[in-house]
DNA sequence: AGCACGCCGACT
DNA sequence: GTCGGCGTGCTC
């Protein structure tokens, strides 16, 4: 017998199958799904591969499999799913099977020391300065030992496996660090639970509104005749959707069967699962997030696939969960752009949920307040259907919102960021020692550094990007490879001394706030305060439970937290996110004020929210203001099918990037010759450099083709692509993206 | 000649 | 990704 077996690797030419013996003693073991250790090319390892078919001989010389690794297969429907992605998303399969794994076993060889509940801390041995003084005195060269100890300067303690996975790094690197004594390995017993300290009363069923009750109605209805559908549920913040996901899971669970719900990564907090726990008690629940180690992340896994959980709560990538007899899938806030992967696999997790929602013939419901452009476009067209629910369930008042013509302040004089009208509302809202929420969706101190005697603007060496200040280190950061670099105080151009500081940021907003508010107590949170472990839910809970003033942040603040004391939230600068190269600059910006205004007031004292801006005429923000999202869709959907953008076609996004720039123009302009010979019927524009051409020391181009994806599209650009890797004439890398998040 | 280094290509 | 093969070019 001949198995078909996909190399665990993310190689592009290596996505086929190879043929491998499968010797007699593992007949009756192996089947679809296997998790086999093969001899592969020269290399002395074995590999790991997976089987996913069958055959009675082989055209090649083959070798024999050596090993299954049992306990750790995937089912047939893991190995469809894996195959249907792949060509989806413009990946290797093994990428897709990864998605499948138990957490932390993804390497060749399975660990032992997670199944032992032992696992590998690592700790620095040496100062950050004494690593500092190595780098530039070029002991230490290697980029990605560097990464390493970076990664561990930032977090003191951390697991290898989080090194692999979230810094990139091999284990041969950390054995050099080991070898070099920069670093030391422990290996420790660990009891991990990622309920601490838990003790919850539980809750009941409350009794549902008319809307909520036809909604769920509608919705069960699906469940008790196995189909399935796609509902929206489209309901403003407070309408009481968690009520109904609770009471639908409750409906799942005792037709015995499972429920996953997706929710965003940042408002996966314990806060939001408590109440689940509340109403189902921790035993039943598994959480996935990032947070989690790899070593938590494998208990979760494993407490899913014994059957002994029924409800899975995570964030995007939860939904590869491998629970048994789902009844269900909800994905909550299902407009959030972390729902698409913009690594491999490049996919979107409410895609894949319809297709386990088919699969499975249960209902898939989508719910927000603001939903996605498609997803209304889609629930108007009656492919979804559409279950409003207008009112605010505990009968709060939305918040009174206004807007404020930044124009006008700079024609009166005031040049601070802060309009007269946010300031006197700040100031009254002081005095009754109620809180506030300052929102900027911007981090760092200002924007740009610039001369103003010759106008040179301080860029990162390695990005075609300008340089953000930040003041507490005094250095000039790239949010795009983190690249820093001093402070300037004298123009490397011109010799002036003329450098000025443009833009505004959390931190320049802080310190003007602390000045013009010297009795206030604030608090600021962005990824630059955010980086450590918890350090989130920390400064949510200090805000919330301690005599602070004033929170300011950056998107962060806005998702999902419910803080009863704040009647006032200030945007500082509404047009952020606006004038954006992006076909969802509107609605993102609509999305997120919509957002932000609905952390003002939500208990009795009714909110207040004061939106700045330099744009008050723009429709996204008089939307926002009014809390119209009917009027909002109806403006962007006019103007999406005008452009011809999502949901009137789907865009693809090539991105051809390497160090050699007339490579990559070379590149692109093959692969543009060949979508134009192959594929008609769509729009297909020319090769251009990407809004930010250089990341890295990497020239970025692109290539954008609008059109409908369809299969005849997919089938000729994975055939384009498998060409390109095959004649490796260049040493572009290339990456196809559908529907891509950030057009950056 | 002896080797270090980088590039190429095959892998069932 | 990994390794061997092979050509180039530097050094003794």
């Amino acid at each position: 017998m001949v198995a078909e077996v996909i190399i665990n690797s993310t190689v592009k030419t290596l996505n086929r199958t190879f043929d491998y013996n499968v010797p007699e003693d593992f007949f009756g073991t192996i089947k679809i799904g296997s998790r086999v250790l093969i001899p592969f090319g020269n290399s002395k390892n074995l590999e790991e591969g997976f089987i996913i078919g069958f055959k009675d001989k082989s055209e090649y010389k083959i070798k024999d499999i050596v090993k299954i690794q049992e306990g750790y297969d995937l089912t047939k429907e893991n190995i469809e799913l894996a195959k249907w992605m792949a060509r989806k998303y413009f990946c290797n399969i093994s990428d897709c099977i990864k998605m499948l794994l138990p957490p932390g076993t993804s390497t060749k060889i399975i660990d032992n020391r997670i199944k032992e509940k032992k696992l590998n801390f690592v700790y620095l041995k040496k100062t950050k300065e004494e690593i500092e003084n190595d780098i530039n005195q070029k002991k230490l060269k290697s980029d990605k030992q560097i990464r390493a100890l970076n990664f561990l300067i930032e977090n003191d303690e951390c697991l290898t496996t989080d090194l692999e996975m979230f810094a990139d790094v091999s284990r041969a690197i950390l054995n050099t660090l080991v070898k070099n004594n920069y670093i030391e390995i422990i290996e420790k017993q660990v009891e991990r639970n990622p309920f601490i300290n838990k003790k919850i009363e539980e809750t009941q069923d409350l009794k549902l509104t008319v809307e909520q009750q036809n909604a769920y109605d509608k919705i069960e209805k699906s469940i008790k005749n196995n189909e399935f559908n796609e509902f929206l549920l489209y309901g403003v913040t407070g309408s009481g959707k968690t009520e109904v996901y609770m009471q639908l899971i409750k409906k799942v669970l005792s037709n015995n069967k499972t429920a996953i719900m997706l929710v965003p990564e940042i408002s996966l907090t314990p806060q939001m699962v408590n109440r689940f726990i509340a109403r189902f008690g921790q035993e039943q629940i598994a959480v996935l997030h990032s947070k989690l180690s790899v070593g938590e992340r494998y208990d979760q896994w494993r407490r899913i696939q014994n059957n002994e959980v029924k409800i899975v709560i995570g964030a995007r990538s939860a939904i590869f969960a491998p629970i048994k007899s789902l009844g269900i899938i909800i994905i909550d806030e299902e407009h959030d752009s972390s729902y698409k992967s913009e690594m491999p696999p490049r996919y979107n997790a409410k895609e894949i949920a319809s297709y386990m929602a088919r699969k499975n013939n249960i209902p898939l419901v989508l719910g927000s307040a603001t939903p996605d452009v498609t997803t209304f476009y889609k629930a108007q067209n009656n492919i979804i259907e559409l279950l409003p629910l207008t009112k605010r369930a505990n009968n709060s008042n939305l918040p009174t919102v206004s807007i404020v013509d930044l124009r006008d302040e700079l024609a009166n004089g005031n040049k601070t960021m802060i309009s007269r009208a946010l300031y006197e509302e700040i100031q009254t809202n002081l005095q009754q020692k109620r809180q506030t929420i300052l929102f900027l969706n911007r981090r760092g101190y200002s924007t740009f550094v610039m001369c103003r005697d010759c106008g040179y603007t301080v860029k990162c060496k390695n990005c075609n990007i300008t340089l953000t200040y930040h003041m507490k280190q005094n250095k000039l950061k790239c949010h795009y490879c983190g690249y820093e670099q001093d402070n300037v105080t004298i123009c490397p151009e011109c010799n002036s001394n003329k450098i000025k500081y443009f833009g505004t940021g959390t931190q320049k907003l802080e310190e003007a706030i602390n000045k013009m508010f010297p009795q206030a107590i604030t608090i600021r949170m962005d990824v630059d305060t955010v980086n450590k472990k918890n350090s989130h839910e920390e400064i949510l809970n200090k805000f919330k439970d301690e005599n602070i003033d004033i929170l300011i942040g950056t998107q962060m603040v806005v998702k999902g937290h419910h803080f009863p004391n704040v009647t006032l939230v200030g945007v500082i600068a509404a047009d952020g996110s606006l004038n954006i190269d992006d076909y969802r600059a509107s609605e993102r910006t609509f999305q997120i004020l919509t957002q932000v205004a609905g952390r003002a007031g939500r208990e009795k004292i009714p909110g207040k929210v004061i939106i700045q801006t330099y744009n008050p005429d723009n429709f996204s923000i008089e939307c926002a203001q009014k809390q119209d999202y009917e009027k909002f869709y109806l403006a962007e959907n006019n103007i999406r099918k005008q452009l011809k953008y999502p949901p009137y076609c789907d865009i693809i996004l090539f991105g051809i990037s390497g160090e050699n720039e007339q490579e990559i123009i070379k590149t692109s302009n093959i692969i543009y010759e060949k979508l134009t010979q192959t594929i008609k019927d769509v729009n297909i524009f020319k090769p251009m450099p990407a809004p930010i051409d250089k990341i890295k020391n990497k020239h970025r181009w692109r290539i954008i083709v609008k059109g409908m994806v369809n299969d005849y599209i997919i089938d000729q650009i994975n055939e384009i692509l498998a060409d390109m890797y095959k004649n490796k004439s260049s040493k572009a890398r290339i990456v196809v993206d559908v529907n891509p998040t950030s057009m950056m």
